[in-house]
RNA sequence: GCGCCUGUAGCUCAGUCGGAUAGAGCACCCGCCUUCUAAGCGGGUUGUCGCAGGUUCGAUUCCUGCCAGGCGCGCCA
């Protein structure tokens, strides 16, 4: 499907190559045009700086290059006017029933309307959250269940073949620390110096004594192990029931234990080395990330011939891309910064492209506001905050589109008694009502026995300014989806959103939907049903996308 | 010391192939429900886009330096 946009621009590429041919302009024709949807109505439904750019290479003046490139335009379908403005811009305004047409694209198209291909056939494996099995997930991994679920969505409708992956990092200290706390906790013994405090260690020790008689009569060696596996069993659980609730779905729950039995940490030191990127000193086994960029090289076997994390890192990349991942997407926290540069020459030391093959990203921390002061998260203290309790205090859809409408290298300030209200400062709930105010309109129109058929559209009847732009608004859906998808940035959707439900509203308040009194259902207000209809359906899919819910009431 | 992120209205923040008078919500003032959801709409007020240079027809956007804040720099996991 080839949206309106994207027809412009061939358009637009295509005047431009007329112009060239005609030897009325000199110089060559760029690869690509883009369009822009100018901030202020007047200048068009669309305006493209290309004159200015081309006037150099023309050595005319960049008015002159736009006057020629319009000409070239007339006549071309759907454009009912082209503009010159400025130092050159050109702007271009549509036939206003060649853009209504877009509702019956939209409803043509249904679910898939936004959807595009630019991604079609890449395999990409998404990894997030990740979290130790010690514990219950909080705030720090609540911004990724919710960004990194989006961006899921998000790069499938693009076209992507997505693979949602949860790291479980189920070997290694603090394994054995969980397991000796809740061992600990269990025998009425004092938690042990890097152990676990929290209450939740009490709970565990209760449940893991209360379903495995006997285990307190345990040999001690036998003991602390039995602790710890059932602990984990039973975290690692709650992890997954709390992102349940959440609606954050994993494809592949991976331990990193898995690879260790399965003999890939062997296996991907062995094609490093044979990429020629390995070497020892003191006993120790290293990797050269420094011949990629990386400030420092790194330790895969210690000396004393223990494996590093790194080593685990190095070799799970390795296992990923071997699964037949072309992309493998990192979303870290801003403390794991530093494993950008490590992670990155691991790639390209095996033989990878770290520019495509692998993609890292930060996210910056939440802070949380309550009672107009900022909650300290302290494990300490006991004040950190779960996910579990978050959404208890605001609800998913209201914590899941918060953490995603802001950029995730910006720190984030959530502020919980806002989140509590629905009001205007809550945007989630300014999109939502849109969508709640439109089915209501139609809940309406099908008592008074309105056709919802495209059948009956007439798109000219659609001319009004308010349609014209709340056209405009739906017929943007496609592109920033796409956008999202290459940027790696759910939020852009969200945006979109904010912006396509004020302008439903506005339309909503000077365009009367339905017949008043005993007024007679005209061709005009079937068009604008049908606009309504369509824009419930782009406010439904941009929702969905964000993993939020689309109420028929609220 | 080195590296990453951030610095835009009183507050919380949008603004990426560089584009026309820099945007939204909140806050403050004024209007709009005897027929479609007022959780809404319209209007008014609010800026050295951290500072200084550079590239450009044009810079909040790109480059360099500086200032301020956050985070990170282990044969830890």
């Amino acid at each position: 499907m080839s949206t309106q946009v994207e027809q412009l621009e061939i358009a637009l590429k295509a005047a431009i190559g007329r112009a060239l041919d005609s030897g009325a302009l000199t110089g060559t024709a760029p690869d690509v045009i883009k369009l822009e949807r100018p901030k202020d109505r007047t200048h068009g439904d669309y305006a493209s700086s290309i004159a200015l750019q081309l006037a150099k290479t023309a050595g005319k003046n960049p008015r002159e290059v736009a006057q020629i490139i319009a000409e070239q335009l007339h006549g071309v379908e759907g454009i009912s006017k082209v503009d010159i403005a400025g130092p050159g811009f050109i702007n271009i305004t549509l036939n206003r029933a060649s853009q209504a047409a877009l509702v019956e694209t939209i409803l043509k198209a249904t679910k898939d309307y936004g959807k595009g291909n630019a991604l079609a056939g890449v395999k990409i494996n998404l990894e997030f959250i990740s979290a130790n099995p010690t514990g219950p997930l909080h705030l720090g991994h609540t911004r990724w269940a919710a960004v990194g679920d989006a961006l899921g969505r998000v790069l499938t409708a693009a076209g992507a073949h997505v693979t949602r992956e949860f790291y479980i990092n189920d070997r290694g200290n603090q394994m054995d620390y969980f397991g000796q706390s809740v061992e600990a906790v269990a025998l009425g013994n004092p938690v042990p110096e890097n152990g676990y405090q929290g209450e939740y260690i009490k709970d565990l020790a209760a449940q893991v004594v209360a379903h495995n008689a006997g285990i307190k009569d345990l040999p001690e060696a036998d003991r602390v192990v039995a602790f710890r596996e059932a602990a984990y069993q039973l975290q690692l659980k709650d992890q997954q029931r709390v992102l349940d609730t959440f609606h954050t779905h994993f494809d592949v729950w991976f331990s990193e234990r898995s690879l260790h039995e399965q003999g890939a940490v062997e296996h991907g030191m062995e094609k490093l080395r044979a990429q020629g990127h390995v070497f020892e000193v003191d006993g120790a086994v290293w990797l050269r990330t420094t011949d990629f960029g990386d400030d420092k090289d790194r330790v895969m076997t210690k000396s004393d011939g223990s494996l590093t994390y790194f080593a685990s890192d190095t070799a799970y990349y390795i296992n990923k891309r071997e699964r037949g991942f072309d992309i493998c997407i990192y979303m870290l926290g801003a403390d794991h910064h530093g494993y950008i540069g490590r992670l990155k020459a691991t790639a390209a030391c095996a033989g990878d492209d770290p520019e495509y093959n692998i993609h890292v990203l930060i996210g910056q921390l939440v802070k949380i506001m309550e009672g107009g002061e900022e909650v300290k998260l302290s494990k300490r203290a006991g004040t950190i905050i779960t996910l579990e309790e978050l959404v208890e205090k605001v609800g998913v859809d209201a914590a899941r589109y918060t953490l995603i409408r802001y950029p995730v290298d910006t720190p984030m300030v959530m502020d919980l008694d806002i989140l509590k209200r629905n009001t205007n400062e809550n945007p989630v709930y300014y999109v939502q009502y849109a969508h709640a105010r439109i089915a209501a309109v139609l809940r309406n129109a099908q008592e008074l026995g309105a056709s919802l058929e495209l059948k009956d559209f007439d798109p000219s009847q659609l001319s009004h300014d308010r349609e014209n732009e709340l056209l405009g608004a739906l017929a943007e859906f496609p592109r920033v989806v796409a956008s999202a998808a290459e940027f790696r940035e759910p939020h852009r959707i969200a945006r979109y959103l904010e912006e396509l439900a004020g302008t439903y509203h506005g339309f909503y308040n000077d365009c009367r939907v339905l017949p008043m009194g005993d007024e007679k259902l005209s061709a005009l207000h079937t068009a604008r049903l049908l606009l309504c209809t369509a824009t419930k359906q782009v406010v439904h899919n941009g929702l969905d996308l964000l993993g939020v819910s689309s109420p028929e009431r609220m």
